[in-house]
DNA sequence: CTATTCTTGTTAATCGATTAAGTGACGGAC
DNA sequence: GTCCGTCACTTAATCGATTAACAAGAATAG
């Protein structure tokens, strides 16, 4: 490492003491009454030597990090990832920098992260929570540290949180299903007991109730969710129920092991069994057929959670408030039949058919 | 915010000193020669008060900070998530925490994180660096700043760096589509001199030469590949060029949106035109036809980053070595033609055709 | 001409750790 | 009895900023 100049080095170069330099750098010169000579010998010196202020000591010496701690389940997650950029790009502007982390939904490692993020004196917390991490976040919010959850909440604690009508998003992907001459609608979803998932859940067992429809769920373990023996359950459930023409699956990883599934049961998407899918993947429109999907409003949330997150880091009283803001969701209806002409097309060309 | 405990106020409550807490919260307790006591006393002391050391304060003192910065071009693309999911996941159990941020390949807002990262006094940078910011990295290196460029390099400088073999990936990609009888093969890529970006057009160009076949070459600006506008200007292209029978796309949102292209003109794949697409996507075996594709070892590179970087970090000498890593790629063949049985179903089952 | 008020800075404490150097008490050697 | 070496800690400087309190010299007041 070279030896970085400091404010003291500055100082001694300029014959000026450090508090001096300090006023300068930091717009107080007015109130401190700094003369314009001495302001402009300051800032064109640092120009010229390139002075970078150490944030550490800053932050030290003033116990404000700029940084904002944000935990998500995965940020591999299209879903996760997709919110994390947006809240990074807006921190950004507000000179935020972001400390991301998957939770990976372990509460052991969740809480090794919220005491990592303590240590480095984050300015505040932005939380996809998994269970069990109550108490954590209470003392959090005991010592008046900013703290938005979102995606879920949990129930046991009066936090500020951002969150999506889940219920309504379940309900519309039933009520469409029936509308679209579906009876027997399973809901596919995980073992978790998380707010969002529940809220699922209820939203599909009050649409079936109002049609007078049996439900049919089926709950697959959160760590098998994400690879091939998902598909394999999820297979096994259809050939099992085999009265199902239509499905609606209550994550995205879900949904896209269920389509392999339905795929390798060499069953067809809308003809045998109608798929739904929540959290749109900007990919859905691409599978043929394409999947109709429960999309949430990625962006809004993304620009909720900072909104509130800043105005409790602004001011001690916006922090005790709580707030928690549903937005909606909204049901991307892909009509995912084969059309007649590209149908016919496929068939009359079978004949030059290739591998690519 | 409630009083924090220091290591000061934990002197003060055992009439020690804070040298001595200090000794025995970093193992010097032998070495310092601190009795059993004494050390009992303040580790049941911490325990009980639940102390956490301040990391800005030891940041400043020992001038590390345990941080690492990683830039990626969008941490909400696929494959930079997956990286930074890696990376983040080992760095972790090596006690390390990530800044991450996004470049959009914006040199200004590159220059303007590498500064803030700076402030920080990060210990490591991790980059996919945009072109223009050689001076920026050149400085790090200068300073003995542990750097290490993945995805792609700057030729002008002499860094470490993690990349694929983006050439030979390409020359295969026209290999197989050569050998699956296709003729005319074009490569649609970005208006960019990136380094994996021109290795994948030379790799496509010296497949075409070996075999006699006249190159066709399509460039889009990075900053339309992500939209809609991509998908038309791939449309025209195909249009312009109807003899293409086969296409390889060098980006995996080029591809996404060269798909929508080929399906909006009513062309099927493969019948029509085959695709071979670069960074391969978990959802490409979801498409129907699925896709074939260049996969990248994700994992791989992810762990030869954080190999090389933790080696330097670890020693002065090692950091002085400059070594790039080249990896493997992997053609991920896809039969992607509709075997005959789903067609026919497809086509039996048209009358009673639904939507979803 | 002295007293008071501005101007324009400076001094020094502080944030919470780390660490080189120092110190008092005790034991053993000669 | 003096000298020296351990043992078991303590003192104090330091990292690079911020900021309340203070101060020297010029300007103005009375």
């Amino acid at each position: 490492m070279k030896k970085k100049v400091s404010i003291h080095d500055i100082a001694k170069a300029l014959h000026l003491s450090a508090a001096t330099i300090s006023f300068v750098l930091n717009g107080k010169a007015d109130e401190k009454k700094i003369s314009g000579d001495v302001r402009k010998k300051v800032l064109d010196y640092i120009k010229k030597v390139g002075y970078q202020p150490n944030m550490i000591a800053k932050s030290l010496r003033t116990g404000k990090s700029n940084i904002i701690g944000m935990l998500v389940e995965d940020i591999a997650d299209p879903f996760f990832s997709g919110i994390s950029r947006g809240i990074e790009s807006i921190a950004y502007h507000h000179q935020y920098k972001i400390f991301f982390a998957s939770t990976e939904n372990d509460v052991e490692k969740t809480r090794t992260l919220i005491r990592a993020f303590r240590e480095r004196q984050v300015d505040g917390y932005i939380i996809a929570p998994p269970p069990g991490v109550e108490e954590e976040i209470q003392a959090l919010m005991d010592d008046n540290v900013p703290v938005i959850l979102f995606d879920r909440y949990l129930p046991v604690l009066n936090t500020s949180s951002v969150i999506v009508d889940n219920y309504a998003g379940a309900y519309q992907a039933v009520k469409h299903l029936k509308e679209n001459g579906y009876a027997h609608i399973a809901f596919i979803t995980l073992q978790s007991e998380q707010t969002q998932m529940m809220a699922r859940l209820q939203g599909y067992h009050k649409a079936m109730e109002d049609r007078d429809c049996t439900p049919l769920v089926a709950r697959i373990p959160y760590e098998l969710s994400h690879h091939d023996s998902a598909a394999q359950l999820v297979a096994a459930f259809i050939k099992a129920n085999d009265h199902i023409d239509a499905i609606i699956f209550a994550t995205n990883y879900l949904a896209i092991n269920g389509l392999r599934a339905i795929s390798s049961l060499g069953l067809t998407i809308p003809e045998n069994i109608a798929v739904v899918g929540f959290d749109d993947n900007t990919h859905f429109n691409l599978f043929s057929p394409s999947i109709t999907a429960v999309a949430q409003p990625i962006e809004e949330i993304a620009q909720e959670v900072v909104l509130q997150l800043l105005s409790a880091l602004s001011d001690e009283k916006e922090n005790k408030k709580r707030r928690t803001v549903t937005l909606p969701v909204k049901l991307v209806i892909r009509n995912s039949s084969f059309p007649k002409a590209k149908l016919e097309q496929i068939h009359t060309e079978t004949s030059v058919m290739k591998n690519s």
